[in-house]
RNA sequence: GCACCCGUAGCUCAGCUGGAUAGAGCGUCGGCUUGCGGAGCCGAAGGCCAGAGGUUCGAAUCCUCUCGGGUGUACCA
């Protein structure tokens, strides 16, 4: 595979590796082949690319900061190399420091295209992602918000990396826990709905679940009931089903809402309703081929222990299907709809076990494609008082949250008065989203979050509405350069650059890295630091910098660059589901 | 008990495919607006990277053990 049009630095590794191994040979004779350790020195003003020469010490048979001293002496006359970099030893180190007129040269032309940046690595490849995959019994909370985020974050940076994607939604809308809210309407709901309520489906849907919990603390043999329920349920029972029909239509509605305001899109949804008994024949099979041993009651398992997982049941005595034989159902099944060659499950870190255990058992059973699989996993959201528990009304509601945030953004706007009356909204709308997103995303996905509303809710620092407001100063410059300079960006790259603009040119390169480096590690919260790291520096470039009042000579270049940190900071946005805004 | 994840400044987190003085944000303290959006910029204080061993020229990063937190370990989902 050669190397993507925009991988900027991949490219100027594979112009020095030879150059550094024929000067090497020169000086010590022919060592063999050679390791490269290229990395990033901590600080820009001592080079953006690093040649460590640690492994060239041992087959040299010298040491290190003198091989690096010679490199730099002899690379430096290179006249392939002139044009790139000024080259310095730094102790065992060769430092390069890239010319702005070869960065911007390479940069400029491509940096406002929609697809600057994007890479190959997944071209050709079928991905399919699930994630939200929400139970509907109760309305979406702030786990749930982590889980879509990261969900559609992912989507866009494995489409940007060039993977065919198709996003899906494993709806759990049956089961035991469906049937409490189902009884507690029955019981206690007189018939409303969420029109004669004035209420989103899906809250009202939950507040039953809660009125369950709390009536079952009070009445006896209401569990019963709603196990007969379940039954009556699986039996096809005309009544139930009708209300069940009724309740999930108006939870997926106030989900469709949710997500819609999210900017949470999926290309197809899978209903348990439909899928759960479609894992039983597969273990039907696999005990036919002697994969799975028969208990003492009929049930049927596998023997995981040499993994020290124990033995696995697969089907219930009963014959009935439990949670690993729907997935294995479910996941089958996806495969037959899609022949993905990648199947990624966002779904928390409670359930790691549970899909290595699905993982292992599709691979014992013959399905050569269970290596494709791969959960992607994510920590919990927890509260200063503890965990968030639906079921007892301590959950932070992912609509109130959202609208919280929106109301502290108007006040913020009103505060700056920048906007006109009927853009208030719309922008309010989306600040309060930017800093809840960025807010999740930028925190690894292994990592628990412990969900500090003070903080989460600042729009000041490291924020998603720091890098609205970097955006919007942008586009405001640039309107201001039209208006009272009548100056348009130059994207040709010819400068001249000063030492500032070297520096944003070198952030804008690394645009690309980031991009592939948070889509293979799954992880959304490398572009967002990223983007901070490309604000941050933009904001201290703009203070240092006059652009519209400095050197007319500078101005187009600097415009030019402008529009380049502009078009980079809404790419990264929108991959990460933020909004970039133009006025705030 | 066993398995997995986590433990880095007062707080929230980067850095973890080993490498140059451990970085941000918030908070605290102190500066910067006669120039383009102060939701900004600059600076200071603040860390035996949970602890102990080990591997290595070199460890926050890899290995082992200990301690602390979380999760899982049901014929629940």
């Amino acid at each position: 595979m050669g190397l993507d049009r925009d991988d900027f630095f991949g490219r100027l590794k594979e112009q020095l590796k030879p150059l550094v191994t024929e000067a090497l040979s020169a000086e010590f004779g022919d060592l063999g082949p050679l390791v490269f350790k290229f990395e990033t020195p901590p600080d820009q003003s001592m080079g953006h690319l690093a040649l460590a020469c640690f492994p060239f010490a041992k087959a040299a048979k010298s040491a290190p900061p003198k091989i690096a001293a010679n490199l730099a002496a002899s690379l430096s006359a290179q006249a392939a190399l002139e044009p790139l970099a000024y080259i310095t030893a730094a102790g065992p180190y060769l430092n390069f420091m890239l010319k702005p007129a070869y960065l911007a040269a390479q940069l400029m032309p491509q940096v406002t295209q929609p697809d600057f940046g994007d890479a190959s690595l997944g071209r050709g490849q079928r991905v399919l992602l699930e994630y939200s995959s929400p139970n509907t019994n109760k309305p979406l909370h702030l786990g749930h918000g982590r889980n879509n985020l990261l969900g559609m974050a992912l989507a866009n940076l494995l489409e940007r990396v060039g993977y065919e994607v198709t996003k899906a939604n494993l709806v759990n809308d049956r089961g035991i826990h469906i049937c409490k809210s189902m009884l507690a309407y029955q019981r206690w709901g007189n018939g409303i709905t969420p029109e004669s309520n004035q209420q989103k489906g899906d809250k009202l849907v939950g507040d039953f679940y809660v009125l369950y919990d709390q009536k079952s603390k009070e009445i006896e043999g209401l569990d019963e009931a709603a196990s007969e329920m379940l039954r009556q349920w699986e039996a096809g029972e005309p009544e139930v089903r009708k209300l069940w029909a009724q309740m999930n239509q108006w939870v997926m509605a106030g989900f469709k809402e949710t997500y819609q305001r999210l900017g949470c899109q999926f290309d197809q949804f899978y209903f348990e309703s439909e899928t759960f008994e479609s894992g039983r024949q597969i273990v039907l099979d696999a005990k036919e081929k002697g994969l799975c041993q028969v208990e003492d009651n009929g049930a049927l398992s596998i023997d995981l222990d040499d993994l020290g997982w124990g033995k696995k049941i697969l089907l219930r005595g009963d014959g009935t299907s439990m949670y690993i034989t729907q997935d294995l159902g479910t996941t089958v099944q996806k495969y037959q709809d899609h022949q993905f060659d990648r199947s990624f499950f966002v779904v928390g870190n409670e359930q790691d076990l549970h899909f290595k255990m699905l993982f292992e058992v599709l691979k014992r059973f013959g399905y050569d494609w269970a290596e494709r699989l791969e959960h992607i996993s994510y920590g919990m959201i927890t509260l200063p008082e503890g965990k968030m528990k639906s079921r007892e009304g301590t959950v932070v509601d992912l609509d109130d949250l959202l609208d919280g945030m929106k109301e502290l953004a108007i006040e913020e706007i009103k505060a700056r008065d920048n906007l006109a009356v009927e853009q208030i909204e719309a922008t309010a709308e989306a600040i309060g989203q930017a800093a809840v997103k960025y807010y999740i995303l930028r925190a690894g996905a292994a990592k628990e979050i412990q969900f500090n509303p003070k903080e989460s809710l600042a729009f000041e620092g490291a924020t998603g509405p720091y890098l609205q407001y970097t955006h919007a100063r942008i586009h405001s410059l640039l309107s201001k350069a039209v208006l009272e300079a009548e100056a348009q960006p130059v994207l040709d790259g010819a400068g001249p650059w000063g030492d500032g603009e070297r520096e944003m040119l070198v952030l804008l390169a690394r645009y690309y890295e980031a991009q592939v480096q948070a889509a293979t590690d799954r992880n959304p919260a490398v572009l967002c630091s990223y983007l901070f790291d490309l604000a941050k520096g933009f904001n201290k470039y703009y203070y240092e910098t006059p652009i519209l009042r400095g050197e007319a000579k500078m101005l187009p270049g600097r415009l030019g660059l402008c529009a380049a940190v502009r078009a980079v900071l809404a790419k990264g946005l929108t991959t990460l589901g933020i909004e970039p805004l133009d006025k705030m």
